[in-house]
DNA sequence: AATAACCTCAACCGCTGATTA
DNA sequence: TTAATCAGCGGTTGAGGTTAT
């Protein structure tokens, strides 16, 4: 009855990923696939999880990842999901190519969350904090079925709580005055995202899954991105194939050995 | 320079619904 | 139908880095 167990739990390894290991996963994802998460690092040589491997990939390694802060854009974007789907960090990030729940759900704790605490804006229900929560609607700001988006996201008339977000630190140091003084600016840059409406349909489409996305580049050629995480700073920003980064010659070289050539789409 | 306090984010934990034998 | 495992999700933790004292 019912399957086979999963991964055997002894010898089992845990705690941050190795460059060897990350090595290990991409090469064998890139040339077979991940069918099976549960055995995956057997046949991959891994001493992990396929729960561990999947995180890594999903959260890391997957070559359509962008790296580095949220723009201003995408922040905006976060703020306005979050106000239909609640914490649904997966379906949030389905909206922002590139992105991961997990990093969307660690920009919105450690970023999101304070600025708008800061501006006297509840994170949670999106109201003003010293509104009565028995005058709160939630029902316009929160679906009864947060799945359903297919309920008017926003519209310019719709009277979600408006709210900027700034993401300097000098901005972010300025009073809720000014940004409120700000707010008619930002608003118009995200009504203008809403009103193009290429750009809303993809956003709001449940077609494209981050593993499409992921599988529509499924080499490090033209389209796909590897970056190394063992990079700090702006290098991090890049892809490693990057000209940014490709003067770092032993670096790509031994990518490239690891990779193979092909791999980068030369 | 040393230390404490704070911040960030990768990774883990535990739960849920779907799937399978 | 049942029981076991799966993938995926959201919440939480803690190591390492940064800033303040």
């Amino acid at each position: 009855m019912g399957r086979q167990p999963c991964c055997d739990k002894l010898g089992v390894k845990k705690g941050p990923w190795t460059v060897e290991e990350d090595k290990k996963l991409i090469n064998f994802i890139l040339t077979n696939g991940h069918c099976c998460w549960r055995a995956l690092p057997k046949l991959a040589g891994l001493r992990r999880c396929g729960k561990s491997c999947r995180l890594r990939w999903t959260n890391y390694l997957r070559p359509d990842l962008k790296r580095g802060l949220l723009s201003h854009d995408e922040e905006q974007l976060v703020i306005d999901l979050h106000a239909n789907l609640g914490n649904k960090w997966s379906k949030i990030a389905s909206r922002l190519p590139g992105r991961t729940d997990n990093e969307i759900k660690n920009h919105w704790n450690t970023h999101i969350k304070k600025k708008l605490l800061k501006m006297g804006i509840d994170p949670m229900t999106h109201q003003p904090l010293n509104q009565e929560p028995s005058n709160i609607d939630n029902s316009k700001t929160i679906p009864s079925n947060p799945d359903d988006v297919s309920v008017e996201p926003k519209t310019t008339n719709t009277k979600y709580v408006e709210i900027s977000v700034t993401t300097t630190e000098e901005e972010s140091s300025s009073t809720v005055t000014d940004q409120n003084s700000s707010m008619d600016n930002e608003n118009h840059l995200i009504d203008n995202i809403y009103d193009d409406d290429e750009l809303f349909s993809y956003l709001w489409s449940d077609e494209t899954t981050k593993d499409e996305a992921s599988w529509s580049d499924s080499n490090f050629g033209v389209g796909g991105t590897l970056y190394d995480h063992n990079i700090s700073g702006a290098d991090a920003d890049f892809p490693i194939w990057s000209p940014e980064r490709i003067n770092d010659e032993k670096m790509f070289l031994d990518y490239c050995q690891d990779f193979g050539v092909h791999d980068f789409g030369f």
